[in-house]
DNA sequence: CTGTTAGCGCGTTCAC
DNA sequence: GTGAACGCGCTAACAG
């Protein structure tokens, strides 16, 4: 039996006071006198009523409300992210929408404007390619922004992020100075997974060596792609010593393959992945990776929100957070 | 620079026709003569005119929001149900507002108080475990509603799931058939689990077996815990010939310490755990498993809102989704 | 098919 | 510390 929806003036009514004054009551108790605040709340149990947000937000331009837009949910570093960025933003009042694109950018520009719909008081975008018209709309909303995951010379707004093409460097740099030579490399097409092989291959061209063969599967790759993707590039070149690959699914397939063919890992082959997968399968998994905190940028990016809410304008607008070369299975 | 708001007003100024003619050419063009909606829409682009789903939510009482409710979203099986439901609530115009709760009842019945003054169109809550007042709140403010991931003789209104009992009877019943009988059993303290190895215990009890030992950790249990409570299981009852977990992670952990004490899994030690973590550092895990299809979850419940809101109002309110009993590692 | 009128429930701005 | 009037931006219901 829906009850008839209970509003801000039956509860004034109920308390004998005016609407206004229970609007201080529920959000800004301090102004309110003790014992008027009381009956006010006591009128608020006795009518069960339950405050309108879109009321509330229409009528003061302030919705609470955050939205976080990410490719996908189903990688452990991304629900890391939802779950920092929900913690922060709970604390302080706020509540999370959340957009799940996929990898295609246009699905992204569709999902902003519905979300701008909602005015959220801060939007939270995953990387910085977006289309000319995403951006236009976000800086003609005026909309807080923070893109994370990535950095950018040309940010829309606030950006938390690390850069991929660092992580392609320091893993050259890795596997070089460990004397590997023959690289194959294994990536999915995401922008980012490529701007990693981009620095990956810029980093190894420095020092005069070029990656002998790549192959690309589709994002986001699965382990069966990370595995066939072995057989073709061991197949093809059976002389390789180390291969790079966008994420640690990807690795995954790769290290099966690998020890099936009796390879040593690392000795004989030398294999990288990206991401934090949980290799727990293995009590040392002999293959290194990059590691970034989803949980810790979440919260930074939720942060830098609610800062620049509170009118808290001092913070740096671009902040790397880094990231972490793993190093197993060496001696 | 934040651009003035464009309103529906400046849009129908700007398209010569009237406010309303564009709200409906908006929300219902097909009871628009094609030549004014071209005009709107061009207006609209003219202008950068982006909906206030708020000040038509409030005068339409309906928000095209849906909130989901979730323990966690680390599970790959919760994450599969977000993407289940986002997809279909998308395809369907709706958006996601995600509230992650743990496993504290106080925390579910704060959030929900939370959620219901943004009018979600429709909830979806994990499990049926709820406080009075929350299910007093859901009843009165009418929102239709979909518990999941469990199954109740008393829903609040529509149910989608499955008997976590009947989990634990299943499992009881694969393993006896298998021949095993000294049974420990390693949970978490989250109440579905408790069911599960509720119903496992009263399967086995009518076959005139009983559990040996059973030992608790918090919820959600991870994989050092399951170490760890194999080891106290282990040591204490060295001829335990079958584990019961509440999760995988849980099992997973009782795997790599039974394989470090050099036991065959599953011919010395038989191990059951329950969820979908992918074992794939394996190439067959030895531990058998029961698997739920969080997205398929994800997606009726959605659409059993959906429905609902369609008016449609014919379809079963209680759905027993099943789950699957997943043999691995046997002869 | 399109326009008019009248709120939706609340917060802002001033007064008192 | 509390109240009155007004408007936030949009849509329901009816009229034409």
């Amino acid at each position: 039996m829906p009850a008839p929806p209970v509003t801000l003036i039956d509860v004034a009514k109920a308390a004998g006071v005016s609407p206004i004054t229970v609007s201080r009551a529920l959000n800004e108790p301090q102004l309110v006198r003790p014992v008027t605040l009381a009956k006010v709340q006591e009128a608020v149990k006795r009518t069960g009523y339950v405050k309108n947000m879109l009321a509330g937000g229409l009528a003061s331009s302030r919705s609470k409300l955050v939205a976080l837009v990410l490719p996908t949910i189903s990688t452990q570093t991304f629900a890391d992210m939802v779950q920092g960025a929900t913690d922060r933003l709970t604390a302080a009042g706020y509540q999370l929408l959340l957009g799940i694109v996929g990898y295609e950018t246009w699905r992204e520009e569709i999902l902003v404007e519905t979300i701008l719909s909602r005015r959220p008081d801060g939007v939270i975008l995953t990387g910085s390619l977006h289309t000319d018209s995403t951006r236009q709309r976000l800086l003609q909303i005026g909309t807080p922004v923070v893109e994370t995951w990535d950095m950018t010379p040309h940010p829309i707004d606030m950006v938390i992020g690390f850069s991929h093409e660092e992580v392609g460097h320091a893993c050259a740099k890795h596997l070089l100075d460990q004397g590997y030579r023959r690289f194959g490399m294994l990536t999915a097409n995401d922008p980012r997974a490529g701007q990693r092989t981009q620095g990956f291959q810029v980093a190894l061209a420095k020092q005069g060596v070029n990656v002998v063969v790549a192959r690309q599967v589709p994002a986001p790759g699965a382990l069966p792609q990370g595995r066939i993707g072995a057989v073709k590039l061991l197949d093809e070149h059976p002389d390789l010593d180390a291969i790079f690959c966008s994420s640690d699914t990807l690795a995954h397939g790769v290290l099966i393959e690998a020890q099936s063919r009796g390879l040593r890992v690392p000795e004989d082959l030398a294999i990288m992945g990206f991401g934090d997968l949980n290799f727990s399968g293995y009590t040392n998994p002999p293959l290194s990776t990059v590691k970034v905190d989803g949980a810790k940028i979440g919260a930074m990016s939720a942060q830098a929100l609610l800062n620049r809410l509170d009118g808290d304008d001092t913070a740096e607008r671009i902040v790397n957070t880094g990231f972490e070369l793993i190093q197993r299975g060496s001696t």
